[in-house]
RNA sequence: GUGGGUGUAGCUCAGUCGGUAGAGCACUGGGUUGUGGUCCCAGGUGUCGCGGGUUCAAUUCCCGUCACUCACCCCA
């Protein structure tokens, strides 16, 4: 006999704990539109071509990571591996960019990545992401950062730091791109690592590796090789942060997978989730809109872990969420009891009102011990003798206090002692 | 793709120096003919991951395999 189970490295959220999830996912969206952003939903998937172009063949993401398979059509599609290809490329079919700029939206959603699993690495990652394309005001850098920053506050969390740095533009990157490459031609590398230096020798920098940091202690750093333009560019996006309250480190070693990232580029640090601390980064890319084919508007944008988020608010000991199902559960003690319960438990929920109800004819102990594991704030307790009043008992389970209340004023009753707002 | 660790009840795990297994949690009922969260009592479940080997006998030892997991790599 054969059972299914969910596909390898996929995770699933479920009551309690999925309440944790949504709200994570909720409040970063939140914090977002409360900058403005609209909200956009695209296709978990993309033509194959989209990704190669927009993301680099060269990063591991697009050469070894993607979900890539064939359609009945033949076509060569791809599970999305990331968000942003797929808004610049829907910005740009659409004409968004026609409108008003900057163009700003956000998203959330699942992406794919082909990966070993471990903690806090899936192959179904949920993320809730910003662009903000056709400005390179250097304050929009920084208003992105702060929403990120803000969102994750707004959850509570208060053990990341952010990480920032410039990685310069077309301008000044490739003299330093050569300067980098000569000072790692110099060094003793592995056959690995040297032919990383080739392909991508900014990725080189972050190497882990206790000697290869000692080897890579003098080697030239972009931030001191930008040109006029991005230098003052990134001089005044720490400015505007600062400003802001937001508070950041430096990183000038900072490296990104994706290669369309251009000048600032930021990482938000979790040192609660083992290997995988990353929890959110984001940058400018300022080519991919010409890129993908059209027009040469700049950009900048985000992509926040959700799952990782949700790790580092455990982490942190934090409860996320309304760990409660309803607000009210109503217990019956007999038929007719129960079908006149059935019909305020709708009328409840038509006022607003969270309500569950003890099915399948549960004792009243049974019944009180599901009111209790539901998380109501109250019982509604009917019987013969209460029918026979007309009343219903509404007791307050956290302290046990209970009160008959008229059937036919329970739903205004209920709706005081939740203090809910009047409809 | 490369390493390490672990697979026993729905969950978290104990255990058997080889004689087919247990505790807590959870669930249901009762103690309380109409009151939960504490307490007490009762109830049920396991192809001991899978396949093969050694053995009178394997969940235990050996080999293989698969799964999960952590780390490298990379990233959210």
């Amino acid at each position: 006999m054969s059972t299914f189970s969910a596909p390898k490295g996929i995770p699933e959220y479920f009551p309690p704990s999925s309440a944790a999830f949504s709200t994570v996912r909720d409040t970063l969206l939140r914090s977002a539109a409360l900058a403005g952003y609209g909200y956009i939903e695209l296709p978990v998937f993309e033509e194959t071509a989209l990704y190669a172009r927009g993301v680099g063949e060269s990063t591991d993401v697009v050469s070894k990571e993607m979900y890539t398979f064939q359609d009945k059509g033949g076509r060569s599609v791809t599970l999305r591996p990331e968000g942003t290809a797929g808004v610049v490329r829907s910005v740009i079919e659409h004409g968004l960019d026609r409108g008003q700029l900057p163009l700003k939206l956000c998203y959330a959603g699942p992406f794919f990545r082909y990966e070993r699993p471990q903690a806090g690495r899936y192959r179904q990652l949920q993320q809730v992401g910003v662009e903000a394309i056709g400005s390179d005001d250097p304050a929009l850098d920084a208003e992105v950062v702060a929403i990120g920053d803000a969102g994750y506050r707004a959850i509570g969390l208060t053990g990341f730091r952010l990480e920032i740095t410039s990685l310069g533009d077309t301008n000044c990157r490739p003299a330093y791109r050569e300067l980098l490459q000569e000072f790692l031609g110099r060094l003793p590398l592995d056959e690995d690592t040297r032919r990383r230096a080739e392909v991508n020798p900014l990725r080189v920098l972050d190497d882990k590796r206790p000697e290869m940091q000692a080897l890579l202690a003098d080697a030239p750093l972009m931030v001191d090789h930008l040109c006029d333009a991005c230098r003052e560019h990134f001089d005044r996006v720490k400015g505007y942060l600062v400003d802001l309250g937001v508070k950041f480190t430096e990183n000038p070693r900072m490296v990104r997978g994706l290669d369309y990232y251009t000048r600032t580029t930021f990482e938000f640090v979790h040192d609660g989730l083992g290997a995988q601390s990353g929890i959110g980064g984001g940058g400018r890319y300022d080519g991919l809109m010409a890129e993908l084919g059209g027009q040469p508007l700049s950009g900048i944008g985000y992509g926040l872990g959700v799952d990782r988020t949700v790790l580092a608010a455990e982490a942190e000991g934090l409860t996320v969420g309304d760990q409660a199902r309803c607000d009210v559960f109503c217990v019956p003690l007999g038929d007719a009891a129960k079908d006149r319960l059935v019909a305020v438990a709708g009328a409840l929920r038509a006022a607003g009102v969270r309500v569950d109800l003890a099915y399948g004819g549960k004792g009243l102990k049974g019944a009180m011990k599901a009111a209790d594991r539901s998380g109501a704030r109250y019982a509604v307790v009917v019987g013969e003798r209460d029918l026979a009043e007309g009343a219903a008992q509404l007791k307050e389970l956290s302290s046990g206090d209970q009160r008959p209340v008229p059937l036919v004023d329970l739903v205004g009753a209920v709706h005081e002692a939740l203090a809910l707002p009047t409809p």
